[in-house]
DNA sequence: GAACCATTTTGTTGGACCAAGATTCGTAAT
DNA sequence: ATTACGAATCTTGGTCCAACAAAATGGTTC
C-alpha cells in the first residue's frame, strides 16, 4: 500500500507542497479500505514524507532528516559519563565553534529573544522547567545559524541535554549562577565581542561538566 | 496514543525482545478502538521500535538506525538545496572545527587506516561504491575524536551525505581529484600540520558544494 | 512422531458518525 | 445592482464498530 502511494507520487511527479488525493479517493483508486489507506498514510507521515492536516488533506513534504533524528529522541536511557562528555564536547564544538557565523548573522531580535528567555530563568520555576528554559536558550542561540541540520541534531539530543542539565544543576542555583553566565554570553553577543562570547560560553559549558563529574563521584 | 504506548513501555521497563500486550488489550487499556491502536502501532513500527508479527503480537525492537537508512531509500525525491548546504556546513563545523582535538589524539594507526581507505578510491569502482568509501573516509576521520555522539550523528546523516557525494561527483573523477584531495588531507595530518589540514579539508568540502550547486543550476 | 484441527492474534474490509475547516449560497445593507 | 456578512452545507480527516480472512501457535489424535 505504501509502495502504491509512493508510486503514485512518483508517477504524477508530485513534489514538496503538492497535495495528495483525499483518503477516500485513494480508497477507490487502489481498491482498499479507508483504514488500510490510513495506516499507510500514518507510515508515510512517520517517515516525514507527507504532512496531513485535518480538513485540508495530505501534502507532500520532506522532513526525513528531522524524522531520522526524531527516531533517537525516544531515549529514556540513563546518561553515562561517556555520553555526557561526548555530548558536552559536541555542544562545545557546535556552539563555540560557530561563533564566527553567529556573529555574522546575529540580529537585535535574536539578542532580545535571548535576554527574554534568560529572564525566565530568574523567575525560578522548578528544576524541570528551568532545564527546559536552559535548553531553549541554547537552542535559540544555535538557531541563529539558520542551519536546520544542526537544529535537528539539537532536537535529537534534547533528552540527553535535559538530563545533563538537571543532573548538573541540582546543587547550583539556576536563578543566580546559570542566569548570570547566560547573561554574560548575551552581553558579549550584544557587544559583538566574539572572543568574550567564546570564552564565556565555553566556561559555562565547562562548569556543567564539572558539576556533573562531581555528581558522578558522589554517586559512585 | 503513540505517547501512551511509549509511556507504557517505559513504565513497565520493557526492553528489546519483550512482548507488548495484544492490540485488543491495548484497546481496553487505553479506551481506544482497535484501529486507533493499530495506527499507533504502525507509527512505532515505522520508527523501528516494535516488530509486529501475526499471531505473535508486537515485540520491542530497536531498528532505528536501520529505519533511518530506509527513510532515504525512498529516493525518488532528491536532497533539497537547503538540506545540502545545511549538511555540508555541519560537516565543515565538525570536521574542520575539531582539527585541534584530532591533532591531539591522532595516532599512526589512524593515518595508516586513512591512507588505506583512500587507496580504495583509486581502485575506481563504480560511483556508489566510491561514495561509500568516501563516506568511510570521513567517518574514520571523525572517529579519531572518540566521540560516540558525533559518530551517531554521522551514521544518521549517512544517507544524505552519500547522496550529496554521488550527486557532486558525477562529473568528477573519484580516482583523481577526490583521491588527491583526501591524500593532501592525510599528508597534513601525518605532518601534524593543523593549518594545512584545515585548509585542505575545507577546500575539499567546498568543492563538493560547488559541484552540487552546478548540478542544481543545470537541472533548473 | 506426524498429520490435523482449534484457537489466538494480526490483517483487512466496509460501514458509520463526529468535529471542524472550506465552500456555497441566501439575505440584508448600502 | 453590488457588496458584505452570516448561516447552511459540503468536505475531510479522526475515531469507532463489527465482522471475516490469514497466519502461526499449540494441543490432539492417530
Amino acid at each position: 500500500m505504501v509502495g502504491q502511494i509512493r508510486d503514485l507520487i512518483a508517477e504524477k511527479g508530485l513534489t514538496v507542497g503538492d497535495g495528495l488525493p483525499t483518503e477516500r479517493d485513494l480508497c477507490t483508486q487502489f481498491n482498499a479500505s479507508r483504514n488500510t489507506v490510513r495506516e499507510a498514510m500514518r507510515i508515510l507521515k512517520a517517515y516525514g514524507l507527507v504532512e496531513v492536516r485535518p480538513k485540508i488533506g495530505a501534502t507532500i513534504a520532506d522532513n526525513r532528516l528531522a524524522r531520522a533524528f526524531d527516531l533517537f529522541s525516544f531515549n529514556t536511557m540513563e546518561v553515562s559519563r561517556k555520553t555526557f562528555s561526548d555530548v558536552q564536547a559536541f555542544r562545545d564544538l557546535l556552539e563555540v565553534g560557530s561563533a564566527e557565523q553567529i556573529m555574522d548573522r546575529i540580529t537585535d531580535r535574536d539578542i532580545a529573544d535571548l535576554y527574554a528567555l534568560n529572564g525566565k530563568l530568574a523567575e525560578g520555576a522548578d528544576i524541570h522547567v528551568a532545564s527546559e528554559v536552559d535548553y531553549d536558550f541554547h537552542y535559540r542561540l544555535i538557531s541563529i545559524l539558520g542551519n536546520d541540520a544542526i537544529l535537528d541534531v539539537y532536537k535529537v539530543m534534547k533528552p540527553v541535554i535535559l538530563r545533563i542539565m538537571q543532573k548538573g544543576k541540582t546543587r547550583r542555583s539556576y536563578k543566580t549562577e546559570t542566569f548570570a553566565e547566560h547573561q554574560g554570553v548575551i552581553d558579549a553577543l550584544a557587544a559583538r565581542d566574539r572572543l568574550a562570547f567564546q570564552y564565556r560560553l565555553r566556561a559555562h559549558l565547562m562548569i556543567g561538566f564539572k558539576n556533573f563529574s562531581d555528581e558522578m563521584e558522589g554517586a559512585a
